[in-house]
DNA sequence: AAAGCTAATATGTACGTACTTATTTTGTCA
DNA sequence: TGACAAAATAAGTACGTACATATTAGCTTT
């Protein structure tokens, strides 16, 4: 006498999962149609479109209309990234924060900084480059360019104690962010601030904001010897 | 005279996007609840809900029963990334795709790599070395353990033309995927197969799957210099 | 006061219908 | 045979209702 529970979208999401998952549908088949699997499943065919939709957009399977829905002959790994405040992060790993701002300059933005926000007008930009602490130790390098002309109220905030990268996110909601992920070694300069020695291998984490198509910010977040970066699982 | 064309879950989410955008709602703020919003857009609050509800996913608002909506008080900016099979992303970049298997035991997995899988007990497994090149250079270098309980038919295979990346991806989908992403600097082995100087940094991605609780590979691509990992815009 | 119960509330979800839209298939005509 | 038009098809979406569920607020009892 089980109650007659309704099947959720997640439900018909996950035994659609487990069918492929099975083998039962393999790359590149099609699957039955949403009315047909809605009939078997005894639900309607919103759910079902429901659930395929949020496995479309996983990347799990391809939708068309009129083609019907076939298992992604070329899966991709898809995985999701959060990228906090570096002050939340550090908190929640448990750490003290600390912050140091430590060059903060307006000068005409260099060609690949112009390059990376999609421009072709050299105008001044700030940059500013800052240290975030996990317990008294260097833990991200942040190399930073903020448009004055979209973020006119940069010039006059103290960064001292608030971080750009805090103030921003705040303040300056994006409406489109690109990201980069990539390698370096230390140059002498960043090994001394990160407290490493030169030649180290750092990973760093490049930002880009935009709001529409105006910049924002471009930031390079230049993380100490053995950071790692983690998907959300 | 514009029809009355109505309005698209999308389209109620981008409005609401923008709203929150042009700073009417600041960080930790009180939406309106989806049936006053869906009253004032002239639509139903399922629609609402559906834009909500994706919003929540990309992390721009906190939705809670009874609480209602909030746009989230300390932002995360959530990525999306997307890795290909190596044979396709080589050959989506315009290269021509090689592969060359560099090795190939069997042998009790080390604690590090038990660890990645979650387990305790010892076991044999595969250890796969591989080299994926565009152009004829290398490209990424593949150091794969491929667990052969969970895959069996991992011993009966022919790596030397297929790449266990293409047959895993392929034939042995998976319920859930780690993804690392870290620095290191080129050892010696690292140096001559990826054709660089040693102590050139690498970015490596590594990853590790299972089907349910069962665990499948983990691997570590470690990328040749200069590799850039963007995120899908 | 503190603890526990109750009511109110906002989101979560399913359902079935109606209609829209992209794409493929089929049919027609030159 | 090829080009083009028409029909068929399957996903995309909106709507309004009904009900479920989590969470908060208020009220009662000890």
């Amino acid at each position: 006498m089980t109650p007659p529970t309704r099947l959720s979208w997640k439900d018909v999401r996950d035994e659609i999962h487990k069918a492929i998952l099975s083998g039962r549908y393999g790359p590149g088949d099609r699957l039955p149609r949403d009315a047909d699997i809605a009939e078997e499943m005894n639900c309607a065919r919103s759910t079902v479109q429901r659930a395929m939709q949020d496995l479309s957009d996983s990347g799990l399977v391809d939708r068309r209309r009129k083609g019907g829905t076939r298992v992604r002959a070329e899966p991709v790994t898809r995985a999701t990234l959060d990228i906090p405040i570096t002050r939340r992060e550090v908190e929640q790993r448990g750490g003290r924060y600390g912050y140091q701002l430590i060059r903060r300059v307006e000068e005409t933005a260099p060609h690949s900084v112009l390059a990376t926000f999609e421009l072709t007008t050299p105008q001044p930009m700030q940059r500013i480059e800052a240290l975030h602490f996990s317990d008294g130790r260097p833990y991200i390098l942040e190399d930073r360019w903020v448009c004055p002309e979209t973020v006119p109220e940069i010039r006059d905030l103290d960064l001292t104690s608030q971080s750009a990268n805090e103030w921003l996110v705040l303040n300056k909601p994006y409406s489109r962010c690109d990201m980069r992920f990539f390698a370096i070694t230390a140059e002498p300069q960043m090994a001394e601030l990160l407290e490493t020695e030169v030649g180290a291998a750092l990973l760093v984490i490049e930002r880009t904001t935009w709001i529409e198509t105006a910049p924002i910010t471009t930031v390079k977040a230049i993380t100490a010897p053995g950071y790692r970066l983690l998907t959300t699982s």
